[in-house]
DNA sequence: GTGAAAGCGCTAACAT
DNA sequence: ATGTTAGCGCTTTCAC
């Protein structure tokens, strides 16, 4: 591997020039620098320049589950927006783990000039951690009480509040609710939006008709498994997110209750494939590729030191797509709930 | 931010005592140093590290799109084995584009130590970027011809072949293929294996019955349009991959042709809501997870300087999972197109 | 606009 | 088992 004093010599220069000439400024012998670094294949030690330099050319995304396509569309929508820049995109997946996300970070965090981070938890010491290696962060997704950070987040509890408005007007009364963990912040906010919506709509859910599940389509199933075992089943369910929606709609499947006939259900997130689906699934959706577009426009512009001082926080709607997984009330259960 | 002087001047040491510490080998102060590491919060810094040793401690796994659930899977897979190992799993999406997948791979080249790459053509010029880099790399999913180098397959021609079988055994003559790009293995391997396949059987595929997309839902979409649009369309088509499949189902929806009454379809790659669509979609499954394994497992290896000399090539064997998306051919129109 | 030289933080000889 | 020292490849003053 040639370094760059081989690069030097053969141009005829000092290697100094040759680092302004790769760095882009104006030198003379461009020319022949150039036809040096071709002749030799020569590309610049990534580790020595950022020994130097303090500057990786590189950011890191970090994501629970790189299998949700929810994070899918994230990444899309930021690589979209650094395949201009002089930034590498790594992507980093820490499997829902706090422990795992801690020492990747950990590890990471040396090795780039910033980081879009969709934490596990919100009992995350890793934001602590970050703030001291002084890196700029952006938070997708989720985020931390307290700390403010520049973050996309989008409004979970709107959109949650409107799957319970629907499920109302649609004449439910046995509602329930798969709910994702209430220490993150899509898990809490979902389950708080969905749960006062239909309070405020004068329907209480009963405990059991809680289930707070883990965000993964096994969650989903069992928690579904165990609606269905109740003696007075609801009549609608609420998932908090796709993975989970998958999960119960192969519960469903499986227990062959009929949707919406038996069983109305609404997802949050919208999936690839829910209008192929049988019924097609009526879901709360968001921008996923927007939002991976502002979370990178975010951080870019912190590594451009043009960001505002202040942590900015960009809070994205949610509107729900009717397709035919949401019914009235079977005949005789309407009601029965109250 | 704290460096190794630090922490050696703290725990009474010299510099590379701690250094000898943080590599695992038994030192007398391990006490002392561990406290000091721990009140600085100090973690060594990883470019100065990989400039001095050449190590990185990270291997990158490169793929056409991250968005497709099979790559998914392969990266789960990497992970699970990578996790115990002292080596970072960095993920970078390439969007199926050779120009960005060889400056991408010239960029990381020099911050990994291994490199798992499924290339986006077989006209590829990275590996000969890697091979001069001198890293290990395994190819997963996608081969080169001529050079050899490690690499996890799966059996590509086999479960095309398979597929042909069962459309034919089905009663269909007029077979369809929606392939992928002939310059990829897997696009390749399966149209030759899925048309073989039919002639061994003595079904000729027409011109207009071979329709080339490229692994997206949106080439998927196009060619099954193109397909119905067809004076005589076929009553069963072959999607070599799981995006194209989504694509086509859409097509069929949209088009309100029913399946399988009035089409038969058979998918290359599983789906995780496969079964849940109606029709439950039969599919040519593979072990995507584990292709992930072996991959790791085989760049560990020769990491671990353990590997054979000669190149390992792996070919994991295909199964068809039959749901419900195929049938006999529409009675009037069975052996019509003979 | 250019070159000489120092030094980023760490590891690997070498010596003890 | 430990300390001393050189140097990985690059960027960045500093002097010209």
């Amino acid at each position: 591997m040639p370094n760059i004093s081989d690069v030097a010599r053969r141009a005829g220069v000092s290697t100094a020039t040759v680092s302004r000439f790769l760095r882009g400024q104006h030198v003379r012998a461009a020319d022949a620098i150039r036809q040096a670094v071709e002749d030799l294949a020569y590309r610049p030690a990534a580790a020595a320049r950022s020994l130097r330099s303090g500057i990786h050319y590189a950011i890191a995304v970090v994501v629970p589950d790189v299998t949700n396509p929810f994070f899918a569309g994230l990444v899309k929508g930021i690589e979209s927006v650094c395949r201009s820049g002089p930034y590498n995109v790594f992507l980093v997946n820490t499997d829902e783990s706090v422990d795992l996300e801690d020492s990747v970070v950990a590890d990471i965090m040396h090795r780039v000039d910033g980081i879009i981070l969709a934490p596990a938890t919100e009992q995350d010491k890793t934001p602590a951690r970050i703030k001291q290696a002084g890196i700029p962060v952006v938070f997708a997704d989720r985020e931390l009480p307290g700390e403010r950070f520049d973050s996309v987040l989008v409004d979970n509890a709107g959109g949650a509040r409107a799957a319970a408005v629907y499920l109302a007007g649609l004449g439910h009364t046995r509602i329930a609710t798969i709910s994702g963990p209430l220490n993150t912040t899509p898990g809490r906010e979902r389950h708080e939006g969905f749960v006062t919506g239909a309070e405020d709509l004068g329907i209480a859910l009963p405990d059991e008709y809680i289930q707070i599940a883990d965000f993964r389509e096994a969650g989903g199933y069992q928690a579904m498994l165990r609606l269905l075992a109740l003696p007075e089943p609801p009549t609608a369910v609420f998932c908090a997110n796709n993975l989970m929606t998958v999960g119960a709609l192969k519960a469903l499947y499986s227990m062959r209750v009929r949707v919406p006939q038996d069983l109305s259900i609404v997802g949050f997130d919208d999936l690839d494939l829910a209008s192929l689906l049988w019924p097609p699934l009526t879901v709360i959706d968001r921008p996923t590729v927007e939002q991976g577009v502002l979370a990178a426009r975010l951080l870019l512009a912190r590594l451009a030191g043009h960001g505002s001082p202040e942590p900015q926080r960009v809070v994205l709607s949610t509107r729900l797509i009717e397709r035919a997984s949401c019914t009235a009330p079977p005949a005789g259960r309407a009601g029965q709930g109250r």
